[in-house]
RNA sequence: GCGCCCGUAGCUCAUCUGGAUAGAGCGCGAGACUUCUAAUCUUGAGGCAGCAGGUUCGAGUCCUGCCGGGCGCACCA
């Protein structure tokens, strides 16, 4: 692969490129006035396949500004596309769409473009400046509460956030995967105290029932042993203050190993782990208090009485310092500080998302839905903070709805106080890596989804996993059948492919621009179900040999068009191959 | 009460950032194959895209209002 042409062009970069410059060429020719810009203007494939390979609508969107109607218009360019040897026919329809119908050799380019490209076919420059310098994009993710082990509710933004940080990287950006430790609250003392009732069971102490308050779940034994082998019984009757400091953060760091094993398991690996606590060390929500203070976005203030339901029954004005998020849409301005002089959550996070901007030139953050209502304020914040500091940048926050889990159609009950909750361990190893990542991936993020433990291990073809990686390891084993029967993959005679042939790699060619489209939409389910179409298609051939024999990839009497449906084969598990990887999906070879 | 998300075939979901006649799978109807290119195949019916307005050449997609479901509404994290 040493040798893959940089710039192979795929068909959908080049017709893109080749519309430029027509509509360059036709401000030449004083039909459009100079440097029109092509906002809107499109070059995709129709949704009716019947209507040909390419449909633009140039004309329809830039009549205006040449001051015709879209047909006259369409048909300047129709002329001009009429004239590129690798259009076999261009018309103007319906309202003023342009349809191509390519020559076959374009596809038959294509095909040679997944082979020369191989693993980087799909890969784009999107995320690449004039300079050629990719612009960095973080990714928080996961950021899960150092208490416990990683269970369901974390696993769709895990994984979504996972694949869009592949999505990214493979669209030329220069991805951080990054995950904030909320090691500074109160619910690691709470933590250190659990692990404390751990550590007097390990050196033989009966502790009877876990008191409510503190966590209940086995998980801590082993940290209590830890600290046991450790410290021995120095901290067994000494005052908390003398040892909640380390027990703080010796659980933190058993908990963070198991977080980190759990997410390993799910085949996700951060690039940063960023601690709450450094950044108060460092002083961060300090300077970015004074900073705001400065710009009267933070003020001393009371708080508001919660609206709606009544108010808790200990509530009492204080007076706090406040964040003027209501400048920013919010209900309500934010305290960043509480009454005992402790940092907030929004007071340390605001801090956080600076500290990660100025590392990066775009910050996305993977939330659960029950954060929205934080969204506004730090959106908030974050955007004063940078624009304050002369560099505002692209910020947002994905939203991951909830997953209920089913078993056979029935909702999973599950209780965290009891600490009996389905961890991220129990599900991979119930139903395994490829399906949890694929599942969550097969809806839109910010619609809620059910996860049935029944269904998605079912191996038939109505499960997408199964069928996805089904086409490539039929691909693969049809390669390794092929080889012993004497018969090779090549390019040879590939223009002997037919129109199904041709078909088929027409989906796959949809796969370069579908990426930069899931990409700029920061979508990485798109890819899951363009890989689903793109496996039936394959299924779709595959059957066609049943009745015809004609129609198989090992033809016996012709060597010349099996090879060149084996090398057709190739790409397509190629593409596939490609795609599985952003996932982050295993490509099986057999199943 | 307020905020955010969702609402598309009987069911589960797509619809490529506004395009042409809204597509798949399941289920249902009809047929094929009795087997290894079958952990099946072909084919048919099925829709007022929650409702009502608006924006425009064009709206499932954008805006407004309602209806329904989910999540959230501490100085928690």
């Amino acid at each position: 692969m040493s040798d893959t042409p940089k710039n192979t062009q795929t068909v959908h970069a080049s017709f893109a490129a080749k519309l430029t410059a027509i509509l360059g060429a036709l401000e030449g020719d004083g039909i459009l006035p100079a440097d029109t810009p092509h906002r809107g203007v499109t070059v995709e494939p129709p949704r009716d396949p019947s209507h040909g390979d390419l449909a633009t609508n140039a004309a329809m969107v830039l009549a205006k500004q040449a001051k015709t109607n879209p047909r006259a218009l369409a048909e300047k360019i129709v002329e001009k596309l009429s004239a590129d040897p690798d259009v076999s026919s261009a018309e103007i329809a319906g309202p003023g769409f342009i349809n191509m119908r390519l020559e076959p050799s374009v596809w038959i380019a294509e095909l040679h473009a997944i082979a020369a490209m191989g693993d980087t076919y799909g890969q784009s420059s999107m995320g690449e400046a004039q300079d050629g310098k990719r612009a960095r994009v973080n990714v928080e993710y996961v950021s899960a509460n150092p208490t416990g082990p990683l269970h369901m509710g974390h696993c769709r933004g895990a994984v979504v956030g996972d694949a869009l940080a592949s999505l990214l990287e493979f669209s030329g950006h220069d991805v951080t995967r990054e995950y904030y430790i909320n090691d500074a609250g109160g619910q690691v003392d709470v933590l250190a105290r659990s692990a404390h009732l751990r550590y007097l069971e390990a050196l033989g102490e009966d502790i009877g029932d876990i008191p409510e308050g503190l966590y209940p779940g086995d998980y801590l034994k082993p940290v209590g042993a830890a600290l046991a082998k450790a410290h021995g019984d120095a901290f067994k009757s000494a005052p908390e203050a003398q040892w909640l400091e380390t027990f703080r953060t010796g659980a933190v760091n058993e908990m963070m190993e198991l977080i980190r094993s759990d997410l390993a398991l799910l085949g996700i690996e951060h690039d940063l782990f960023s601690s709450e606590a450094a950044l108060h060390v460092a002083g961060k929500p300090d300077a970015a208090e004074k900073w705001l203070r400065d710009h009267d976005l933070v003020y001393d203030g009371v708080l508001e009485a919660p609206k709606g339901k009544a108010p808790p029954e200990d509530w009492e004005p204080v007076e706090l310092p406040l964040f003027r998020s209501t400048q920013f849409g919010d209900d309500q301005d934010r305290p960043i500080k509480k009454s005992s002089g402790a940092w907030t959550y929004f007071g340390a996070d605001l801090a956080y998302h600076f500290q990660k901007a100025e590392k990066a030139d775009a910050m996305i953050n993977i939330w659960g839905a029950d954060h929205a209502g934080t969204v506004k304020r730090i959106k908030a914040a974050v955007a004063a903070l940078t624009k304050g500091a002369g560099r505002e940048i692209p910020f947002d926050v994905k939203l991951v709805q909830m997953v209920q889990l089913m078993r056979d159609g029935e909702p999973l009950k599950m209780s965290k106080r009891s600490g009996n909750f389905v961890t991220l361990a129990d599900m991979i190893e119930e139903v395994g890596k490829d399906v949890v990542r694929f599942t969550m991936l097969s809806r839109k993020p910010e619609a809620q989804m059910d996860f049935d433990f029944a269904k998605v291990v079912e191996a038939s073809k109505d499960n997408p996993v199964f069928y996805v990686q089904y086409a490539h390891a039929r691909i693969h084993s049809n390669m390794r059948k092929a080889a012993e029967e004497g018969f090779a993959a090549s390019d040879e005679h590939i223009d002997q492919l037919g129109t199904e042939e041709l078909e088929l790699i027409k989906q796959a060619a949809q796969f370069p621009r579908l990426v930069e489209a899931a990409a700029s939409a920061r979508e990485p389910h798109r890819i899951a179900f363009y890989l689903y179409e793109l496996a039936g298609a394959f299924h779709a051939y595959w059957n066609l040999g049943n009745t015809r024999v004609d129609k198989r990839f090992i033809v016996a009497q012709n060597p010349e068009i099996s090879g060149a449906r084996l090398f057709l084969s190739e790409q397509l598990g190629q593409t596939l191959r490609n795609g599985l990887r952003i996932l982050g999906v295993q490509a099986v070879e057999e199943m």
